[in-house]
DNA sequence: ACTAAATATATTGTATACAATCAAATTGTT
DNA sequence: AACAATTTGATTGTATACAATATATTTAGT
């Protein structure tokens, strides 16, 4: 029987080796803008609903605070973005797009074209393979 | 068409978070055995081939110096590895287990399983996942 | 109204990642 | 041998991640 340990077996490190390559990958086009791959996926979160709260944009990225935190106010100290506590619950801190962030839309609707077709896949590995790590993502709890 | 910047239309999100998903399961089996996922993918590494330069192992995980120094030098506190200067070529660090990090591979050696079963993926889906996830690898230079 | 529990964010501390730069050692060329 | 180019790690600086804890605010139960 195979070696349970052997790293070529595992299907965890090539998932993990990827993500790191397609940051990476992401963050070359993004250098550009002024962007880091998080916070661009904060920008793309924002361009569909323009204000949310750290809560709502924790939840879509499945990141915590830890991280958004610091995270955000990078991105308000770059003008992408404005903080600012919610009148009707003060723990709340509501997060909205700045007429720069708003305007970075344009600059990086090309980026995902550019990503798919540096990494060569076809479109039905793009289709299995989201649904395969979408599944993943729904046995979290 | 669909909007190419919707966070749900996008691969590399979900690529992501699954990779940041599994990361974070292994790390409830690891944190028994006092170590973290890059850590038990060293010790992966090793337990192929007991010596190896740092160099090898980066070009294994995909990891640079800066990223691989400094863990190793945790992993040399935590008496897992043995750091030793090459005496046939002064530049290389000589990367070997020590008796503790050899043991510990038998306490390792269910964790495979046991992260897969909480997964919950068929056989087939792990197979593709896999088959796709290298592919993307192979695209880099 | 009072107070315990819950909620939302911030902070702290540790551990990756990785680009960029540096320094030492080795190799290749003349 | 002399020396430029290359190789190998280490260092520095910035940016995530995330567990654990803290704090302020709100809600719920009595």
């Amino acid at each position: 029987m195979t070696d349970l340990l052997k790293l070529d077996d595992q299907v965890c490190f090539p998932l993990y080796a990827a993500s790191r390559e397609i940051t990476q990958l992401y963050n070359q086009f993004l250098v550009e803008l002024d962007l880091t791959y998080p916070q661009y996926l904060v920008l793309l979160v924002l361009w569909e609903q323009q204000n949310q709260s750290v809560n709502q944009l924790g939840d879509k990225l499945l990141l915590d605070s830890g991280t958004l935190t610091p995270l955000l106010k990078r991105m308000e100290s770059k003008d992408l973005v404005h903080r600012q506590r919610s009148a009707v619950d003060e723990r709340v801190v509501e997060i909205s797009l700045t007429y720069k962030g708003n305007q970075l839309k344009d600059k990086a609707e090309p980026i995902p074209t550019l990503v798919s077709k540096h990494l060569g896949l076809t479109v039905e590995e793009f289709e299995t393979l989201k649904a395969i790590t979408k599944k993943i993502l729904h046995y979290r709890k």
